[in-house]
DNA sequence: AAGATTCGTAACTAATTAAGTTACATGAAA
DNA sequence: TTTCATGTAACTTAATTAGTTACGAATCTT
């Protein structure tokens, strides 16, 4: 997310994933590993060669967090009810109440996340950004 | 809580490491470091020598899933937003954002995690327990 | 009092996962 | 054709978690 914000304030040329992996203090490799997933979604596309790299796929307003987090694999709660002994009732009654529970907190989740986009985020920090600027200013 | 409903289910007398380790395939000394915590928060109560064990410190009907994840040190959700570079207002914004989701994220899913109790966790394995029966003596 | 039982905890080992790194082939632009 | 950048495999390192051994402390039975 740190990087996509960056890829929206720089919209109009793309980012190597050397650029992009210094923003967050790893490697080039890791980030094109990362954001792979991303680039399968459309979220961002990328291009080999001279002048090549990342960018975004799409407007930012149409960019929501929980595509990013789908895009990227991630789980929205810690944990996963995998049976481990089959036949015990106990196991299985657990892991019915977990799942229920499981099954509507990811989908509250996934509606909270829905809602914010990349263009929120960016928004956020450019009234920081100017905030910053204001106060320089005054000092 | 596949080990507390055994719990539930024996009341009158304790269990001890070793028996609720077979439970759940696997060494008593884990499950004395995994609910060393149930304990401290007086959700179980355990007694050493001979005869000694595991037991409820109180009834089922008051304690909840939440109290349950907490007393375990568990988190609800999958990640914490450090700041790694405290300077970069990209960050700042990205963290903002993401922190507002997630104090209200937990505050939702502890939510529906404390109407959940050990009691119906037990009754929906009695409910299990009491179909199996049906269904032997059907056969 | 002696012996058996069980927790509490430290210390070590093993297994799993994630991150970081190196290397190189592929594709695109100058 | 040279340079630059991604795509990906393979390997190394680090961190976390689970499992194991060992033993002291507490408690019950005889």
């Amino acid at each position: 997310m740190h990087i996509l914000v960056h890829m929206v304030e720089t919209r109009e040329h793309a980012l190597t994933s050397e650029q992009l992996a210094a923003f967050i203090h790893t490697n080039p490799v890791v980030v094109r590993r990362t954001i792979a997933g991303l680039r399968d979604a459309g979220i961002v596309t990328s291009s080999r060669g001279h002048g090549g790299g990342w960018q975004l796929g799409r407007a930012p307003e149409t960019i929501s967090l929980a595509e990013i987090s789908a895009a990227l694999g991630e789980t929205l709660l810690p944990f996963s009810s995998e049976p481990e002994s089959p036949g015990c009732l106990v196991e299985q009654a657990v892991i019915a109440v977990l799942d229920d529970f499981r099954v509507e907190a990811e989908r509250l989740l996934a509606e909270k996340l829905s809602r914010i986009t990349l263009a929120d985020l960016a928004a956020d920090f450019r009234r920081r950004y100017e905030l910053i600027g204001v106060t320089n200013h005054a000092v």
